[in-house]
This record gives structure tokens, sequence and C-alpha cells, in this order.
DNA sequence: GTAGGGTTAG
């Protein structure tokens, strides 16, 4: 152990990176032992917290216990520096609950220790910490005590205070602050740009960036002006801005780093130019994760999987977002399967996967119907203590429910702790599909005593809901209510919806008038949903004219000839059937063969009309013969014991 | 010594 004299020269005072924890808790019992720490008072309990608590940002051990050792000093520290250490350490440490947990008191007991007042350094941090634990309330009352003690001259402060309100208050305070601030530099406008792209206001960011430019004083945009500036940019989808901000960061001696061209990238790619993203990449000559990540998002977006897929391969290091991003890619080009598959290759890569992973699987289990793989990833989640997120709870309500287990999906919904409107209308939905109306419409009226918004996905629910009971009157009523009260905009999934409950109910004049004066051009499940009223309802008339249109949309689609040529032959109109018999004939139109999926311990597998191509084929098509036999018999069962001859 | 920043999901 060094003499004493030579112990602050171990213990740095400042940005130099302290000894590592382990040597200062050695250190710290050496002070102990020969009393340098009862000394009142003593440059080096001061020091000793400041190194411990900044020894080790990854782990939470050397904050708690700098954190005691301020608690414990037998007399109280001189100066703010060993709170402003901790504080420091705290502001910036990534566990939040210590965070939450020691901010406040620690303030509060530099305010007590009658030696020590806060200082210049005390405030950056402190209103950092204030802006990450969320605390409007003590964080105004620290914005007070700056006023107080005289640091509203402070740049250093007064940026802080900004970025404080950018998160916890109004950006109308925080630009009152930027406005009445006597200094002004290039992180006081930063923080401005920063907090309105953080709230969502890009203009306002973009013309602070412009007349920050204009006003040409000293400062000049950097790296962080320009991060701020484009993704402003990419909010508002704006390529042109995109093109001239980026001009002008070159243009401007602006640095290039990874960083900068990263967020010009992925604003390129949000403006719907993949190829000056490109463009970008191939000039980026240190292209980190992220770099890879955008691109393949870029690609994933456009449905340009097999790039994706190749630019996944060709990166050097993968952590989750690449996977992520690649399996989003297949859920959203509805290639659930592959989804799945990837999955699989991510286990065995050993990449632990998060909730989005989860999220995007479970996704792809709705779309294939794969239950087996569903319930794997909830109970993965329990296993794995994974907190039942909104985003998590919503999927797994809506997987079950899509999977066909409505029991489970009901279940789940219940256990979700603070539903919001997504949750609600998952659960709606998929009461509607498993043909349970009422308890659709029940939920849909809890939902709004609870306050909650629904939004055009509910009203497919709810009218969805109406549809397979039957309910004209009441989807009427959603119908209105959902434009009249809610103002939300009725699009063409309502609109089918609607005319399918009024046609199957009957009423096709209501339903026809409704096609014809809804907003948009009808396609083809409007036109369908009347064709299969008017044949359900013998209106032959009507039902010519909607297939006609159906044709027009899709003149390959074979399913319509048939059903029109069903719809005659229903009426006893044989020539006309046979007419459109013919006609399919000539104008060669081919049946499209139908094909489904299975999934069986976890495999998914897809099958085609008369498909041959499975390894069991000759199995399975043994088992259908049987399970044919048997349902035929079941059939005859029913009819005799019906006619009652049973 | 202090303040400001990018990528994934819906």
């Amino acid at each position: 152990m060094p003499p004493p004299s030579r112990l602050l020269a171990v213990l740095p005072a400042g940005a130099v990176q302290p000894p590592p924890f382990d040597v200062l808790l050695k250190l710290h019992a050496h002070l102990l032992v020969s009393g340098l720490l009862s000394h009142s008072p003593s440059p080096y309990g001061d020091r000793l917290i400041a190194a411990i608590a900044l020894s080790d940002p990854a782990s939470p051990r050397p904050l708690l216990h700098a954190l005691s050792l301020l608690a414990s000093l037998p007399s109280p520290p001189y100066s703010a520096s060993p709170y402003n250490a901790a504080l420091r350490a705290l502001s910036s440490c990534q566990h939040q609950h210590l965070l939450d947990r020691h901010c406040l008191p620690l303030y509060r007991a530099l305010l007590r220790s009658g030696s020590a007042r806060p200082d210049h350094l005390t405030f950056p941090f402190l209103l950092k910490a204030c802006a990450r634990v969320q605390d409007r309330a003590y964080g105004a009352v620290v914005l007070g005590h700056t006023q107080k003690l005289g640091f509203s001259a402070d740049v250093f402060v007064v940026n802080a205070a900004m970025y404080f309100l950018s998160v916890c208050g109004s950006m109308v305070h925080a630009r009152r602050l930027f406005d009445e601030s006597p200094v002004r530099d290039v992180v006081s406008w930063n923080t401005l740009i920063g907090g309105y792209v953080r709230r969502g206001l890009p203009k306002e960011a973009i013309e602070l960036f412009w007349r920050m430019v204009e006003e040409n004083t000293a400062v000049r945009p950097d790296e962080v002006t320009m991060i701020g500036a484009v993704l402003g940019c990419a909010q508002m989808g704006d390529l042109q801005l995109g093109k001239r901000l980026h001009e002008f960061l070159e243009g401007n001696g602006v640095r290039c780093t990874v960083r900068l061209m990263n967020t010009v990238m992925d604003m390129y790619v949000k403006c719907g130019s993949l190829e000056l993203a490109k463009s970008v990449f191939e000039r980026i000559d240190t292209r980190t994760v992220v770099s890879w990540t955008t691109m393949i998002v870029g690609h994933a977006r456009l449905g340009l999987m097999e790039d994706a897929r190749r630019l996944f391969d060709e990166m050097p290091e993968r952590d989750v977002f690449p996977w992520n991003a690649l399996m989003a890619g297949y859920v959203q080009s509805k290639k659930g399967k592959e989804a799945i598959a990837l999955f699989h290759e991510m286990q065995e890569a050993r990449v632990d996967p998060n909730e989005i992973t989860m999220v995007n699987l479970l996704s792809a289990c709705s779309q294939l119907g794969a239950l087996e793989i569903g319930m794997w990833v909830h109970h993965y989640i329990d296993k794995h203590h994974l907190y039942l997120s909104l985003a998590l709870g919503t999927s797994l309500v809506d997987m079950y429910a899509k999977c066909g287990s409505i029991k489970k999906a009901i279940r789940v919904f219940k256990e979700i702790p603070d539903k919001n409107a997504l949750t609600w209308t998952a659960m709606i939905c998929g009461l509607a599909n498993h043909g349970h109306a009422v308890e659709a419409i029940e939920y849909f009226q809890r939902m709004i005593n609870l306050g909650l918004q629904p939004d055009e996905i509910t009203f497919i629910g709810v009218l969805s809901a109406c549809c397979h009971a039957g309910l004209v009157e009441e989807g009427r009523q959603f119908f209105s209510l959902m434009h009249a009260k809610y103002h939300l905009e009725r699009k063409m999934k309502h609109y089918s919806c609607m005319i399918d409950l009024l046609g199957r109910a009957g009423h096709l004049d209501e339903a026809e008038q409704l096609v014809n004066t809804m907003p948009m051009d009808p396609d083809a499940v409007v036109w369908g949903a009347l064709f299969f009223a008017c044949r359900m309802h013998g209106n032959i008339t009507l039902g010519e004219k909607a297939a006609m249109k159906l044709v027009e949309l899709d003149p390959g689609d074979s399913g319509i000839y048939v059903l029109l040529a069903n719809m005659y032959a229903e009426a006893n109109m044989r020539k006309k059937a046979d007419k459109v018999r013919v006609m399919m004939r000539h104008l060669g139109v081919e049946k499209v063969p139908g094909c489904s999926f299975i999934e069986l311990n976890g495999v998914v597998h897809e099958f085609i009309v008369k498909d041959k191509s499975h390894l069991d084929t000759n199995a399975i098509y043994a088992c259908l013969h049987e399970i044919t036999i048997q349902m035929k018999h079941a059939a005859n069962m029913i009819e005799i014991s019906e006619t009652g001859i049973m």
C-alpha cells in the first residue's frame, strides 16, 4: 500500500479512469485501519467515494458501495464532489432501479449535509437523472434551486435543464429557456433540436436547424446536430429535404462518423430511396452491425427478402438486432415458415432472443396457425420470467385466437396487467372470429367504459361480430357510431363487412345502395359479399352485376365463374350455367390449386391439391380415405336419426 | 471532470 502522502495520487480527481473496484476496496480497508477516514474533514473520503462510484459502470456493486460509504462517513464531506461523483455514476448507470431508489435521496443528503453545497457540476448530473426517472415534480423543484443558487447563466446547467424539460416537461418551456438564456452553445441547439425530434415535432426541429445555420454565429452544426436534423427529416419522409441535408453535411465539414452515416442511411430507407441508402452504405468503410441491420430493414420493407438474407449472411458479426430485422421481414412478407426456420437457426447460433423476437415469432405462428410453437413461446416466456409486456401479451392473445384456442386467448388477456386499446382490440377481433358475437360486443362496451379509444381495427372486430350473428340493427349503429362519435375513417373493410351483414340478412337494396354510395371504388371483397348475398336470396339480376364486376377486377380468377355457374344452376337456369362453363373454357381460365398448412410436432407442412410430394404421402392418403369413410358414415347416422328411423 | 445522439417490434 502506498504511504498516505501518495494516496491522493492513486485516487485521481476528475475524469481520469479510477483504479479497478477490487483495488479500491483494499485501499478503503487501508484507509480505515490507518484512521485516515475518521479525520474531519478528509479529502480521502471524497476522493475514495468518487473513485469507487466510477470504477465500473457495468456493475451495480461499486455504486452501492460508494453510496453506503457516503452515508457512513464519520464527518460529512466538505464539498459536493463525492455527491457529484455518485450522481454522475447514477445518472448514466444501466441499472434503472438503482437510479430510481437513490437519485433523490442522494441530493437531499447533500442539501442536509450542512458542509457541502450543490455546485455547477451537481445540476447537470441531477437534471439528467431526473429526466431518466421521469420525476417531473422533483425536477421542477431542482429547476427552482438552480435559479435560486444563481446558475441561470451557466450554459451546462441551462442545457441540462432544457434536456430535462424536453423529456419530462413541455417543449414550450424548454424553448422559453432557450430563448431567454444569455448563453447558447452548440449543445443548446442540439438539445432543443433533439427534443423536438423525440416529441415527434420534426417541422420545429428542421426549422430550428435552418435558423442555426442562417444565424451563422460561432456555433456551427456538428455531428450531433446533423443526426437530429436527419432524424427529423426521416420522420417527415421528405426525400428532397434529406438530400439537401446530406449535401449540407458533406459540404460543411461535419465529421462523417459511422453513427451519422447510419442515420442518413436510415433516413433514405424511410424516405423510400433504397438506392441512395445503398450508395451511402457502400461508402462506409467501417460498417457496424447497425449499418448492416439498416440495410436489411431497407430491403425487407420492400419485400426483397432474398437480398435481405444475402446481406444477413454477408455481415461479419450479428447481435439480436439483425436476427429480429430479418425475422420481421419474413413476417411482413407473410413468410411465417421462413421466420420460424430462422428462429431455429438463431437458437443454434446461441443468440438470446428478446421480447421483439418473441413478438415476431408469435406473429408467424398466427399466420400459420401453428399452435404448438405458439404454446412453446408462451412456455418460454413463463420459464424465462420475461415480463408480459403489452406487445407480448397482445401478440399472445392474437396468436391463441388465430390458432383456434379462444379460451387460452381469454386467459392470457386476463393476465395482462395494463391493457391498452390494442390489447382489447385483439381480444374483440378474436372473439368475433370465433363466432362469439355477444361476448365481442360485451368486451367492446367494457373497453369503452374504461375510457379507451377504439380504432378502425376495433370496429372491424365488432362489425364482423354483428355479421356472424346477423345483428343488423347493432351493426348499423356501430357503423354510424364509428364515424359520428369516434371520428374514424370508414375503410373498405368496414364497408365490405356492413354489406356482407346487410346482404346475408336479405337487405339487398340497402346493401346495393351502400355499394353505390361508398366513397372508394368497391373491391373484390365488397362485390363478393354482394354476390354471395344475391345467390343466397335468389336475386339473379343484382348477382349478375356483382359477378361482372368481379370478373372485371380479376379476369384470371376461376372461382367467380364457378360460383356464377352455380348460382344459375341453383335458380334452374341451366342454359346460362352452361354458357358460363363454355366461356371459362374459351377464356382459358385455369383453376388455381388450393393450398393449406398443417403443423405437427412444431414443423409446418404445406400441401396443395393432389400433392404427392410429402415423404409420408401413402400413409396420409390412407388416413384421409379412412376419415372420409368415417365421416360419411357419421353423416348417414345423423341423417337417419333426424328422419326418425332410429 | 459536467450537458445533447443512431439500429429492431406494432
